[in-house]
DNA sequence: GCGACAG
DNA sequence: ATCTTGTCGC
């Protein structure tokens, strides 16, 4: 079983517009390299539920920082062609510098000599994340649209609503079974 | 063969 | 991702 959230806020003001929970079977395990495999059927189904039509979407999970250069981000930006940034918490792949340690700050993402993604560092002396293209956008533009939605935490406002909804979900759905 | 490896 | 205690800080 899994539960997946999708989360769609005011650019300015970053308060909730419109939320979307949806619970699938998958049966196709995580695989490094095909998490789409895994997590897109399910996210599609959510998005598809969506009134509102995003313009900008952040993924959990890379872009094109990825060994085929399509990662989840892509995938779902190709798709329903809209713009699309991939932010993970982790690395997939690459090679970088400690980026500055101050908020806004990036270091290149490199593999096989190219830049594939921007390690940022969303607060002051805080881990940094990772960044890349998905879909229709460029690099230092989805750094700076990261950076803006990242005003108080690690993780980008979006990515934190759609976690703590799906979290909350998925406990009331454990509590009564 | 060994190590790395989004969630 | 999940397991898992206390702890530090706003």
């Amino acid at each position: 079983m899994l539960v997946a959230g999708v989360v769609i806020l005011d650019a300015n003001s970053l308060q909730v517009v419109e939320s979307v929970v949806i619970q699938d079977t998958v049966e196709f395990p995580y695989i490094p390299g095909l998490f789409s495999f895994r997590e897109l059927p399910p996210l599609v189904r959510a998005f598809k539920e969506l009134k509102t039509t995003p313009q900008l979407v952040v993924c959990d999970g890379q872009g094109i920082a990825h060994p085929r250069r399509f990662g989840l981000a892509s995938h779902l930006g190709v798709l329903f062609d809209i713009p699309t940034i991939g932010c993970g918490k982790t690395r997939l792949l690459g090679e970088y510098k400690e980026p500055a340690h101050q908020r806004g700050a990036y270091s290149p993402l490199i593999d096989q000599g190219e830049i594939i993604g921007g390690v940022l560092r969303t607060q002051p002396n805080i881990k940094p994340i990772f960044v890349s293209i998905g879909h229709g956008i460029s690099l230092p533009t989805a750094c700076t649209w990261i950076t803006k939605l990242s005003p108080k935490y690690r993780l980008p406002e979006t990515t934190r609503q759609a976690d703590q909804l799906v979290n909350k979900v998925s406990a009331e759905l454990n509590r009564s079974r």
